[in-house]
DNA sequence: TTCATACATTGACAACTGTAAATGTGTGCG
DNA sequence: CGCACACATTTACAGTTGTCAATGTATGAA
């Protein structure tokens, strides 16, 4: 089963400051620069946490000059939601809901 | 900022065991013992992970006679999806994106 | 070339996490 | 009562993670 991959995807997003680099990313696109001032944080932990979300899928950026530019990507979010989806999901009202069986057994 | 429980709830899925648990969840109520055929882990380690995702409100339970009764909670899952809605979101479409200073900066 | 800026990489360390063995708690049966 | 079962808790440990200091790399300006 691929849930190696899914868990290191949603590991992206338990990390209060890469939360706090969504939020500020969710208006447009800003550099590593501007997202250091908001952070608290040193450049190399910034550099660190843009990586893991790049990799997740859910950050898009491009080097101009001699500026990192990060936004977010609407597609890796439109995949990361629906990952999140097919765990995070019950057919309790779909299906009729199946109850295990502990008591019938001896 | 609340972004520390919010950390803690996302963490509940960053597992493989976990989402190996809400996928056999998804078709209705379980107890531990048939979680535990399923799941290749010890007695304990089921009742730490069921620790973890009931704390997150994912799954719901309740006790009867000897059994603990386990199962996805339709709240929890809305709820759940709507945090994560707020963090993987962008407003690429709807607003007009606005790009960062860099450039202009001396 | 020299220097400053923006960012990445490396190394070290404390804190956290998943795991299982051992043990404890509660339930029901004979 | 005594025993077996279902589950929780405690303890210990290896592996992972977030952090920063130090250092490296690339870009552009003087």
């Amino acid at each position: 089963m691929g849930f190696r991959e899914d868990v290191k995807k949603i590991k992206a997003l338990t990390d209060e400051n890469r939360l706090a680099i969504m939020l500020a990313l969710q208006h447009g696109e800003k550099c590593g620069c501007d997202l250091l001032e908001e952070l608290n944080i040193t450049q190399p932990t910034l550099s660190h946490h843009m990586k893991i979300l790049a990799d997740s899928g859910l950050v898009d950026y491009y080097k101009e000059g001699k500026w990192m530019h990060y936004s977010i990507s609407a597609d890796g979010v439109r995949e990361f939601r629906d990952m999140i989806g097919s765990y995070a999901r019950c057919d309790c009202e779909t299906d009729e809901s199946v109850s295990c069986g502990c008591k019938e057994k001896k």
